[in-house]
RNA sequence: GGCCCGUUCGUCUAUCGGCUAGGACGCAUGGUUUUCAUCCAUGUAAGAGGGGUUCGAUUCCCCUACGGGCUACCA
């Protein structure tokens, strides 16, 4: 193979990843394993006003509790390091003086603020201000285009904050070509002459992004639709490098669920359902924000749900793996359209997921979410799972269906003790403890055997004992079937709770 | 405002010009479960509008509308 297949996720490290950058992620790893590639991570801090401690680490925490590692990255050398933008700065001087000499960028001295006017003054009359050759050389701008080398040199001598930019050309239409999209064609008048080169040494994402993506050798370039307006320079970076493109793919945004625009940090929160794989804790304000993992999602659910948000396998399957999901993975079948959310499908497919993974399998992370569970014995914890896990859908649904297993109900739901308890319900109780007695427990077969027996036999009605019996041994109209709990619990715990219904009413 | 992208059930989506427009989520109803949930069955609901092209357009082209993105020395 001579042009193995690389690429690259690259996010910048401003706060947490929300699902949308998940999906991102998942696309590149996807199509890099499906084409026996290698999927990079790369930092791109290159803003250091916005950058976030702990941001990194998150990032690469969530990649790994998604089972979607990077093969190169920060802590993983693959000859194509440093993965870090900021660690790599001192690359990109190189570059950009490539494009000056090649007179394809050039200085622009202009302040924030003279630039700020300028925008302020066309919004006036109605326009917008763009930085390009409809006003580059009229005299408003100071840059290395009207001004003489000398005091280009002396300026620049002189200390003066300067930044590079891009000289789009004028009057080319550029041919677009992407993956999902197809062919696009844009007129170059139309474009700006982006900033290269910040006053503060760093490069911004257009040239860092174009520089870093032909020096790690990536072939495949996909992304959020947000970038589709700026593939154009991109194409005109590469032209200008004398550098061979690599192919674009750019992914439908991921929508709110409700209202209008894309999904963003915020709404999570706001909405009621997570937005991030991993809980995250601001560093500036300590708001921390709930996530996939702790409220009981898998893993393997979140990205399964996420995998079928704007692509879609051409069949009817909907639940994968992630091993089917390589199997099957093809950009040509990403759409084009935005995809809204759906907190509901995420639960649907949570759900599929619980039923999928054996209760032997649940027993560590149920434990694990309710620690004072650590001194029963984990073969009973597993019979309890097996009972009660085909009605849970997160693994945090798990002990609410289940705690009737583990500690007796310390007080009765208000209705369901209202509807139940008759003038006689304490004479039969009595009674069917009397009953359980004897009775045989060895199965949950000859427990149900002994009751069904004295009720059918003494005509009390099924509800008056049945009903009650519930209530008793789990606090509430609901649970699992009576008799496989008593057997679980065992039968003199089943008589204690049935005492204490009888004794507080 | 300018530039670009998009548009099938409420939502995610299928349809390589020939349909009674399929599936899933959700919702509703019924059945099972002497509880609740699960489960099962059934139902619900769609190709933005207008022009072309064609024997035939959801599918191809154009216009309009609507939605989305971008428009920073942010990525």
């Amino acid at each position: 193979m001579n042009n193995p297949i690389r690429v690259r996720f690259a996010p910048s490290p401003t706060g947490p990843l929300h699902i949308g950058g998940m999906r991102t992620a998942l696309f590149n790893y996807l199509f890099a394993k499906k084409n026996n590639g290698t999927f990079v991570l790369r930092i791109e801090d290159t803003d250091q006003k916005r950058f976030v401690k702990g941001a990194e680490n998150y990032i690469t925490d969530s990649l790994k509790w998604c089972n979607i590692p990077y093969d190169e990255g920060p802590g993983k050398e693959g000859g194509f390091g440093p993965y870090r933008q900021s660690q790599r700065k001192h690359l990109y001087k190189k570059y950009v003086d490539q494009l000056l000499k090649s007179n394809n960028a050039y200085y622009a001295f202009d302040s924030a603020e003279s630039l700020d006017n300028e925008r302020r003054k066309h919004e006036e009359k109605g326009k917008t201000f763009i930085y390009n050759w409809h006003n580059r050389t009229k005299g408003r701008l100071t840059n290395s285009l009207v001004l003489s080398e000398k005091e280009v040199q002396d300026k620049i001598a002189n200390g003066d904050d300067y930044v590079v930019r891009f000289l789009a050309p004028k009057g080319e239409t550029v041919e677009l070509s992407d993956m999902v999209r197809g062919k696009i064609r844009i007129d170059t008048n139309t474009l700006d002459d982006k900033v290269l080169f910040k006053s503060d040494g760093m490069p911004t994402y257009h040239l860092a992004n174009v520089v870093d993506d032909y020096l790690m050798k990536i072939t495949h370039v996909i992304r959020g639709e947000e970038w589709l307006p700026s593939l154009a320079l991109h194409k005109l970076l590469y032209k200008a490098f004398e550098w061979g493109a690599p192919k674009f793919a750019h992914l439908p945004l991921i929508l709110k669920p409700a209202g209008k625009g894309k999904l963003s940090k915020r709404d999570g929160d706001k909405l009621g359902f997570p937005v991030f794989p991993l809980s995250w804790k601001d560093p500036v304000t300590g708001d921390v924000s709930k996530s996939y993992k702790e409220d009981g999602y898998f893993s393997g659910a979140v990205i399964n749900f996420l995998a079928l948000l704007g692509w879609n396998p051409g069949s009817e399957q909907e639940v994968f793996d992630l091993d089917s999901l390589i199997r099957v993975f093809d950009l040509k079948k990403v759409n084009k359209a935005g995809a809204r959310f759906d907190p509901d499908k995420t639960k649907w497919f949570n759900q599929q997921y619980m039923q999928k993974t054996s209760a032997k399998d649940l027993v560590s992370l149920f434990i694990n979410d309710n620690p004072e569970l650590s001194s029963i014995d984990t073969g009973y914890v597993e019979l309890v799972i097996k009972q009660v896990k085909e009605r849970a859908t997160l693994t945090s649904d798990l002990w609410g269906l289940s705690h009737y297993f583990f500690v007796a109900p310390s007080d009765y739901a208000e209705g369901a003790l209202k509807k139940v308890w008759k003038p006689n319900s304490k004479e039969l109780m009595t009674q069917l403890i009397r009953v359980l007695e004897t009775g045989d427990d060895s199965s949950a077969k000859g427990l149900q055997d002994g009751v069904k027996n004295w009720i059918t036999k003494s005509e009390v009605g099924f509800g008056r004992v049945m009903m009650p019996l519930r209530v008793a041994l789990v606090g509430a109209l609901e649970g699992v079937d009576v008799f496989d709990i008593i057997f679980l619990i065992g039968k003199a715990e089943a008589i204690k709770r049935i005492q204490l219904l009888i004794d507080s009413n």
